[in-house]
Order: structure tokens, then C-alpha cells, then sequence
DNA sequence: TTAGCTGCAAAAAGTTTGCAGTTCC
DNA sequence: GGAACTGCAAACTTTTTGCAGCTAA
């Protein structure tokens, strides 16, 4: 990624990241889906569908600009999702996908606490996925495009209330 | 792991894992829960609440035993979930959480492609994950239990296909 | 101009809830 | 015996489909 300044300029970062693709690929460049990529570009949560729906419809209500449908969203979702723009989570332990804006997703890892169900993005060194991605190219002739490293545990704060238990 | 010989001792081996981390919890140990433990232990690929249902009702009904309940099987992955027995990955790139025998993903990795959906579980070497796990460990005072490593990508064989278009 | 995208309506599929009866410990 | 689990029925939510009209390139 390249480098970038404020939290503000990185928002805008990915958003025009994510319509070059869009452009790139043939795919056409509509107000739902530029306010799909806004919502999640600025997003700190992964979203479910219907929550993307509800924010954009939120913000369109205040500005009384023109709502979206939500088959709309999920068409929206599938087609980024071929382009390899989104992924999906289960942040809740449930059995709905909720979206990530994928190159937000970087050399990230997910860490999700079973018990409070808090997810946490952090920052790992590149150094340690260099050589899995190395390994996986080399044995399986695989082109990695996107990963999604979830790890499922129990948070600081949840230890100790079990703890008092 | 312990040391385990043929493919079909290692089924058993998870079986008999899963039903001591229920025994342990305090939970029971039903016929439902067995079929569903059983099935898991076999598959080869994740499967949906449904397929879950499809599979084990098939086999009732071959031997003319009790067939199991569409709700069981979503109250029984609930309570799997929270005890970390199994995990939820979207192998369809679509929006149906499928199940995952957690003990079996020990040090694996999914790949996935995103062209054919095709999705292939690879063993890892160990040392590739050991400064990962330390990491998360040192700055987070998270304890990892379960881990999801999905990579997206392009398979071979999709990629020839292709270059043909 | 036109291929691709959206909105609307309706159907289909998936998931949850409440409660009575059963099963495991 | 009692707490935990299951099955059945029904409600509810999410996702998909078809089609007519719109819009970005």
C-alpha cells in the first residue's frame, strides 16, 4: 500500500482504490454502489447486508437523496465479491456474512473473542506471512489474491470474568 | 495431535475427542449430537445446516432410525459453536455459514477459488504458524483456541481456463 | 445506443421461537 | 428426579428470481 498520511486521506485511499477496479474490470460505476464502497472504506466494523442497507438508507433519508433496495445490496455485494473487493466474516458466531472491504484487509488478521464476540483488526509484520505465501505458491500452484486469517479466543477482559465465576 | 495409523482410526480419534469436550462441559451426549459429531468427523468438505440434515436423515433412513429435526441441527451447531467444537467458513463465496470439524483444522489452511468455488484444505508446516501465535500472544493477552486461515485465489486450473477466453 | 445495473413485487429458502414431551446423567 | 435436549408447528428474517425501466459509458 502506498503511504498514507491521515485517517481522512486513507478513507479516500481506498474508496478510489476500490473504483479503479471497478472501472478496470468493465463494471460500471453506480451512485448505490459508490455509497456501498463509502460506507465500508469508512466502516471500522464488518457489515451484514441489512446493515449496509440501513446506514446507506440512514444517510440518504438526512441528505433526501434517492434510497437503495436491498436486493440491490446484495447484488452489489456479489459483484464485488467476484472482484475480489469484499470479504466475509462471521463476527457474530451466527450464520450471517458480514462484508470487509478487502484492501482494508492488508496484512491483517481478525481476532474474535468467543465469549464477548468482539473482533479486533491488527497489524501483523509481513514477515511472518512471507513464507506461507511462498509455501502455498510453490506446492500448490494456487495465486493467493485475498486472505482472511481469523482467529477465534478469549479476550483479556473475558478471562478474568470467567475468573470471578 | 497423537499419533494416528489409518484414516479410519483418525475419524474415531475426533469422534471420541468431540464427545469428551461435551462430556467435560457438562453437556450431553444425545443421539443427535453423535450423528452430527459423526458425520463432521467423516466429510471431507464443510457442510450447511441442510446438508447436515440431508446427510444423517439419509442414513436413518437406511437403517430405519430415528431421523433428526432441521431445528435440532442448528440448536445442536449453536451449542458446538460455543464450545469451540466446530467453525464456520463460506466455501460458496455465498451467504450459508458451513461447518467445520474444529479439531481437524489443526495447523490447516483453506484454499479457496474464487473461479470453480473449489475449496481445498492443505497442511501446513508447523514453524509457519509458531511466530504467528506468539505474536498475537505477546501484544494482544489474547489466547488463540480455534483459527480460520481462509486464502482466496485462482487455482490452476481456472487461470488455463482463462487465458483460453 | 446498449449492455449492465437498479427497483419493485413476489416467491423461496433459511433461521428462530415457544412449548410439550423425551432423554441423559 | 430434574436439567438439558429434541421435535413439531408456526412465525419471522434473509436471500433469490423475474421483469420492466433506468443509467453510465
Amino acid at each position: 500500500m502506498d503511504t498514507v498520511k491521515s485517517k481522512t486521506s486513507c478513507t479516500d485511499y481506498y474508496s478510489q482504490k476500490c473504483e479503479q477496479i471497478l472501472r478496470d474490470s468493465g463494471a460500471k460505476v453506480t451512485k448505490p454502489r459508490l455509497a456501498v464502497i463509502k460506507l465500508l472504506s469508512t466502516a471500522t466494523d464488518c457489515l451484514s447486508p441489512r446493515e449496509i442497507l440501513e446506514e446507506i438508507n440512514l444517510t440518504s433519508r438526512k441528505k433526501s437523496t434517492q434510497v437503495i433496495d436491498q436486493v440491490s445490496v446484495y447484488r452489489i455485494l456479489d459483484a464485488f465479491l467476484k472482484l475480489g473487493l469484499v470479504h466475509q466474516v462471521f463476527p457474530t458466531g451466527g450464520y450471517i456474512a458480514c462484508t470487509h472491504l478487502n484492501c482494508k484487509a492488508g496484512l491483517h488478521i481478525l481476532i474474535h473473542c468467543t465469549e464477548c464476540h468482539n473482533t479486533e483488526e491488527i497489524d501483523i509484520p509481513g514477515d511472518i506471512f512471507s513464507p506461507l505465501k511462498w509455501y502455498i505458491e510453490q506446492h500448490k500452484s494456487f495465486v493467493p489474491k485475498n486472505h482472511l486469517f481469523q482467529i477465534d479466543g478469549t479476550c483479556m477482559h473475558c478471562r478474568k470474568h470467567d475468573e470471578i465465576n
